[in-house]
DNA sequence: TGTTCATATGATTATGTGTTCATATGTTAA
DNA sequence: TTAACATATGAACACATAATCATATGAACA
């Protein structure tokens, strides 16, 4: 069994400090600008002006959201010369991403 | 399959629309209060009353957050005399949780 | 009907958070 | 070293939101 939390009624309440890493975790993906983020280095990994031209907004609304996305290991960061590439960390993002997708298009 | 965004790198950005949507859910799901009413209802329907016993806080700081919950569809209500349960809309919320829980845990 | 009990709601307050502007840091190349 | 470029950071502001207190709503039952 993965964790205590399965669907088949085996529930039972994670540490205080555990769930408010939980909320905080998904207090990140509350946020559409890091969201539209997320999607835009989804399939490719993407330097920090071309996710701020592809939305249209600030560099440093990008880098500031980076930071957050950073800190919470939802992406990866690779430096090439001056500029700086992100990419999504793994397929956990992804997948929970998707989770809210079924729900919201339910 | 079931929507654009597959781990089998087939995303596609969803209308703007969609993903304030998506934003909006998470949003519900980043704050501890609502992720320990989630938790606490988890296994069975409870009173408003009793799962602000179990969480030691107010009744209307419950009230509230159930309301959020409700209006974002993610718990069910059923009235019986005074009282209103409270109970998980579908396994969708769970899953969503577990995922988080996964990445948290990890 | 009137009282009691369970829940919901409105207003207020404190706190958190996203964006912007200005500027700093750090890299490359002349 | 200096200039040009890419990114990061700090401060300020506007806005959102969670908790609390007081009170309203609504159901049950004497």
């Amino acid at each position: 069994m993965e964790n205590k939390f399965t669907p088949d009624n085996n529930t039972e309440m994670p540490d205080l400090e555990v769930l408010f890493d939980l909320a905080d975790l998904f207090k990140v993906f509350g946020d559409s600008t890091r969201i539209r983020i997320m999607f835009t280095i989804s399939d490719k990994e993407m330097s920090v002006l071309s996710i701020a031209e592809a939305l249209k907004m600030e560099q440093s609304t990008i880098s500031h959201q980076l930071r957050v996305l950073r800190q919470n290991k939802l992406v990866r960061v690779r430096r090439e010369g001056k500029q700086i590439y992100y990419s999504l960390d793994d397929d956990h993002v992804k997948k929970i991403i998707e989770m809210g997708l079924d729900h919201v298009l339910e």
